[in-house]
Formats: C-alpha cells, sequence, structure tokens
DNA sequence: CCTACCGATCGGTAGG
DNA sequence: CCTACCGATCGGTAGG
C-alpha cells in the first residue's frame, strides 16, 4: 500500500464512521443496519467492510475517542491551582467545549455505549466512573473549602451535573445560534454553582 | 370471555409489558427480541401475542401510561397558589414521585420512545414539550416576579432540569436506601434554585 | 468497491 | 399457550 493509499483509505474510514455517528444517533445502534449505513454512503453494505471490520468496531472507536477527549480536557484543569468552584467551572466549560466540538460523536458516546461487547463495554465504564469521580472529588474539595454547603448530597450533585452535560447534545442547536459553546458552559456552571434564585440585596 | 377470565387475562397482559419494560431497560427496545420476553416469562414467543398485539403496542403503552402520570401530577400543581419557585419545587418533587412508583417503565419512557412508529412519535413529542413548556413558564413567571435571576436563560434552565430529572432513573437506586424520593425530590429543587454555592454569611 | 451469497434471527400468523 | 412455519432482514464472507 502506497502512502497515498493509506491516506485515501483512512480518510474514507473516517466518512465512514462520521456517516455512521449520524445514523446511530438518529435510529440508535441497534435500529441502525449496515445497508443504512451503506445507502447513505451510497455504496454496497458489503463494500464497508473494506473500511471497517465490523459494526462494533466503529462504535467503539466512537466511544473510546470521545472518552479520550474527555479525559484530557479534565486533566488539563486538575493541573491548575484554583478554587474548587472555579475548577468545577472550569471542567464543566471543557467538557462542553469536547462535546460542541462533535455533537453527534458526543451523542453516540451517551445514549449507544451499552451495545458494546465485553471486555470493551467494562474498560469503557471503568473510564467513565473514574471521570465521574473525579468531578466528584472537585465537589467534595468545594465542601471541605467550605466553598460549597456542607448539606449538599455529592452524589446527587454530580450526577445532576452529568445528566445536565450529557443531554445538551440531543437538545442544543449551535446552529440556533442562539448561544455559544462556551457561554453555554459559563451559564450552565453558573447555574449550578449559583442557582436559579434572585441573590439577596 | 367469562369475567375472571378477563381478570386474568388483564393481569397476565401486565405481567408481559411488566418484565417487557425490564427487558427494554436493559438492552434498548431494538435489541431486545420477543424469543428474550418469552423465555423471561417461561413461555413460547407465538404464545405472547395471545396477550398483545404487537411489539410496539408494549412500548406504547409503556410510555403514553408514564406520560398521563407526569400531565395529571404537573397539573394538580399548578392548581396551586403560591410562588414561582414553590410551584417549581412541587413539580419537581411530583416529578420525581411519579417516576419513583415504576423507575422501569420511567427509563423506558426517557430513552426508547423514539422507537415509537408513526403517529404514534409525533402524539408523544407533542405531549412532551407541552409539559417541558409549563415547566419553562413556571420559570418565567419566577422571573419575572423577581424570585429568580433576571439573567438566565429560561431554555437553558428548564433543559438542565430536565436532564437532571430524566437521567434519575438510570443511577438512582433506592434500594440502594440511602436517600428517599421525596428526599430526593426536595434536595434537587433545592440545588437547581439554590445553587450549590455557601450563602454570604 | 461489486456480485453473489450464507446462516442466524427477527416479528408475527395459522391453526389448534 | 403450543407446534409449525413464513417472509424479511440482519451482520458478515468469498472471490474478484
Amino acid at each position: 500500500m502506497t502512502m497515498t493509499e493509506a491516506i485515501a483509505n483512512l480518510s474514507r474510514k473516517e466518512q465512514v464512521i462520521r456517516k455512521a455517528a449520524e445514523l446511530f444517533k438518529e435510529k440508535g445502534y441497534a435500529a441502525a443496519s449496515m445497508r443504512d449505513l451503506a445507502q447513505l454512503l451510497g455504496i454496497e453494505a458489503a463494500s464497508l467492510y473494506s473500511h471497517i471490520k465490523s459494526k462494533e468496531e466503529i462504535l467503539r472507536s466512537l466511544c473510546f475517542d470521545m472518552a479520550t477527549e474527555f479525559r484530557k480536557s479534565l486533566e488539563e484543569v486538575e493541573k491548575q491551582n484554583v478554587s474548587a468552584s472555579e475548577k468545577l467551572r472550569r471542567g464543566i466549560i471543557g467538557h462542553i467545549q469536547v462535546m460542541a466540538k462533535d455533537l453527534t460523536a458526543s451523542a453516540v458516546f451517551m445514549n449507544e455505549h451499552r451495545h458494546l461487547s465485553q471486555p470493551y463495554l467494562r474498560d469503557f465504564l471503568l473510564l467513565r466512573i473514574n471521570y465521574i469521580n473525579r468531578f466528584k472529588k472537585i465537589i467534595e474539595e468545594g465542601v471541605q473549602k467550605d466553598e460549597f454547603k456542607r448539606t449538599i448530597d455529592t452524589k446527587l450533585a454530580v450526577m445532576t451535573l452529568f445528566s445536565s452535560l450529557n443531554w445538551m447534545p440531543m437538545w442544543y442547536d449551535p446552529s440556533g445560534g442562539i448561544i455559544e459553546p462556551i457561554e453555554l458552559g459559563v451559564q450552565l456552571s453558573d447555574m449550578l454553582v449559583n442557582g436559579l434564585k434572585q441573590n439577596p440585596k
């Protein structure tokens, strides 16, 4: 295989994966057939297998590539020497920026990862629980430092945070152009940290 | 059909639907086969069709029954003559109580409704947007009455609220017994309304 | 990237 | 609730 062919194959494989992400998001992994995918790409179903090994390989690359991006973003934030609430704020903004770079892959990451087979599913869930726990530690740090209320349930807080973050790709439409990803992150973190209520004057 | 048979059929149909809900939650609607379901019930796949008309009929009854419960709960709250923030609080607690009554059906309602065919899917989405908009009006009322900050994005606020509420069945385990459904609603609404941050002393 | 094809499994029906 | 079965569709392979 020449260099040019390698590059061409790589980019064609990318095309297949990106189109698959759209299809998986729309119909769900199980309900999306390889024949659907082939049709979207204008080729025969059998031809897909020149580019990918299996349907699940596509799901795997989507899920694990996103997981890697999320992890890198959080590691960047953890290094910084700022207050817990600022760290939480930056973690939230980072997470939203990673999602905003590929909303389709983010939706698949969130909703379709359960169709991974073992041992990939287990590996994926371990990465995810690790990521969540690191956010939880930031919140716990905030409680200890008296930045956050001592009465909050940190598990509830972190799950609420994640629910809000992870559903974003389901309703956020950047082409609607009302609000930018960073601005969205700022508002969301402000809402979770400061709440909806009017500050006492 | 005698009365006794009618009652027996009804309860058997209920058993089929409840077991199907567990299966749909676990594997997803598309990946759950009628043969899987039959095996869980200890009968042949063909025998299922003495109780239900089709696979989708099960999904329909799960989704629309939950939708009805949510609507009734919110209507109850809307009647009450209280502040917007209290109305929001009661709406959240009501929503969580409805979910807590059947966490399995709630998870299916949330994650599998997209597999409804037309025209049911459209009807379902209309019910859902209506429900969301009624919560949004409560938040807007709170902004107008100066209970909530004028700077909040009400669409973002309501979608964040719903994301938090709707993901609850995915991680909340009442048998873990750490926190009761009502207490969960109270804490969640406090968190969204007042935020995580320590009140200024 | 295509033609030709495979075994497995799907939701569901007929008839009892 | 069962046996027997159907047409459709699935993910994927062989060979070019």
